[in-house]
DNA sequence: GTAGCTAATCGAAACGTTTCAAAACTGTCA
DNA sequence: TGACAGTTTTGAAACGTTTCGATTAGCTAC
């Protein structure tokens, strides 16, 4: 900008006037700094112009796992909703891994970011220390954190779970396998509990040895599903907590010579591009991604602009069962279920 | 800084000396230095740093689509290669709109990033010029562009596609559609290429009737395959130049009562989590994501560094058939097939 | 010819770091 | 005591912007 200032015979002040064109400047030296400009080759420096104002126009977003492809829509709705603002988008992927997770957020606020979207990969004491301490707001997505109010949009997981094993239940299915993800994530406890209350409404006792704790990855839902549907008294039904894990689950009932839906019905957390398409099509419970992305934008962007109110907004949008044809209503295999 | 200097009764020089363990400093002022720290709340800077130093330990990544499953993967090795190396990664999602990634990477060297990874959507001068103007070092990955020579690492398309179409005519299949994406692009291009010197191999005429041009999008593939399938003489079987299409394309063979295999063998590019878990398990050509994510973190790595020769790198990788149960023998349909 | 006004331009300080030559200590030895 | 050699510490100048009060130029009106 200096050499721009030299080439065209004015200041800088002037120059910096011109390119935020703010105040009046006169049509002669309008032209003169253009031509510099172009002859110098100059650059807006970002950088030295944050480091003035402040702020960065730069948002961070980390997530679990941006090839679950629940986060892979997140993040591409977020950064979309972003880009249209005027931001970037700095994307971390934490692997759900805890000590990771805090290191990248801390990378961020170094960065000086606007703001910052979480999808928290635990629940600790650290988190709600980084988050206190933050000069930037903070928007939760999927996943609370205890003793953490902040904004957050996430979603009614329990009645979702509810309505999504009701329908096993309502099809006659009385043993029905849960694929769990870890339990210190408010999703997975809300899941767990839907799982629970569907149990309930339909008077099935809670067998804890049907429950199989996962830790996300396809492999965990292969574990579980081997290990479900070799006991001696098989699930006819299971749910897989989220999508990476029933692709698992699937593997196995495959490599089992079993049939979906035939010998095994099947129900997973999270829609995915593919569901409709191939045999078996699956039945999912779907999020609004379209939805979470876009609300947790305009709280963050709110925040920012300081157009949002002083206390903490909680969004939860609602889930949607999609019934396709990976459930069939359930064989009566012995007395003891004739009910 | 200057706070928890005050504070420590040091200059900011010594605290940033302590910071940056650069320089000797007395266990009596660290101890000082550290408790002053705390007492303040200080958290560094980095535009600041950034400005002095001249490098923001950024990189920014544009690509065409996130949620093409290609591309969600390479993202995902990408970010977790430079999250290794201690760089935070800035993500624009072009969404195959070229004006928008000129903007994008304008603002992404705005902000100083000290290298660019990017798929390009097109193939226009603009971008030789953003290249040239730019004082940093840019990898391109999936799509090389005219007249640019500079890193890149990307597949040996023609080889793979005439696998894979080459596959299909050891099959029998001599009336193969194919589902193309724009032709702007290197990729596209030599796709296409792929399909018609596996044809030529087979000694099929190319019929032009037998191509469709689609935009990258699942609706594309959709149309597309609707426009094949229902031709008098339709297609034995479709290559699909890209995933999102060949979902559109499954889609249009379902509405039409078609059955995959029997009824059309279908083989796409890019491999997907789902392909062999579904039925019919998708027959595809796998990129080696890992291996180009990788390559394409360490090239760039590598410039940054100044570690890397003077003479720009191309990398070409082998893409693999995986076949599995899309395709079968075609049906000898006529006699003028029988050959 | 100058006071008064507006429009255009400028100078210099600030933002929060890093860096490096110089200064200030501390101790040792003559 | 003073010179010398280490070891710590410091002051001040950058990095490239923005901002704002001050200055200058160009008019009009008296």
């Amino acid at each position: 900008m200096l050499d721009v200032a030299r080439e065209a015979n004015v200041s800088v002040a002037t120059v910096s006037a011109f390119i935020n064109n703010a105040g009046k400047v006169s049509p002669a030296t309008t032209e003169r700094i253009e031509a510099a400009i172009r002859a110098v080759g100059y650059q807006r420096n970002a950088v030295a112009r944050s480091l003035k104002l402040g702020r960065t126009h730069t948002i961070g977003l980390t997530v679990p796992h941006i090839t679950n492809p629940f986060f892979t829509e997140v993040v591409s709705v977020i950064t979309q909703a972003f880009d249209r603002a005027g931001y970037a988008v700095m994307l971390f992927c934490t692997d759900e891994h805890l000590n990771n997770q805090d290191d990248q957020i801390r990378l961020l606020l170094d960065r000086m970011v606007d703001g910052l979207i979480v999808a928290r990969v635990g629940d600790d004491t650290n988190f709600g220390e980084i988050v206190r301490s933050a000069k930037v707001p903070i928007v939760l997505i999927d996943r609370l954190c205890r003793d953490l109010d902040i904004d957050a949009v996430v979603l009614d997981n329990r009645a979702a779970v509810l309505e999504a094993v009701g329908y096993l239940t309502s099809l006659g299915h009385r043993r029905i396998g849960y694929i769990a993800g870890g339990t210190n994530i408010s999703t997975m406890q809300e899941r767990a509990a839907g799982y629970r209350a569907a149990l309930e409404a339909a008077g099935i006792p809670f067998d804890p040895a049907l429950v199989r704790l996962g830790d996300f990855h396809e492999q965990d839902g292969y574990a579980a599903a081997m290990q479900l549907m070799t006991r001696p008294e098989r699930p006819s039904a299971i749910f897989s907590a989220n999508n990476p894990m029933v692709v698992g689950a699937m593997k196995a009932i495959r490599d089992l010579g079993l049939r979906c839906p035939e010998d095994v019905s099947v129900v997973c957390f999270d829609d995915f591009p593919f569901a409709d398409v191939f045999q078996p099509q699956m039945t999912t419970v779907r999020q609004p991604v379209e939805a979470i992305g876009e609300q947790a934008a305009a709280l963050l962007l709110d925040r920012i602009n300081g157009t949002a109110p002083a206390s903490p907004r909680h969004l939860t949008l609602r889930g949607r069962l999609v019934i396709r044809n990976s459930c069939m209503a359930a064989a009566v295999r012995s007395p003891e279920f004739s009910s």
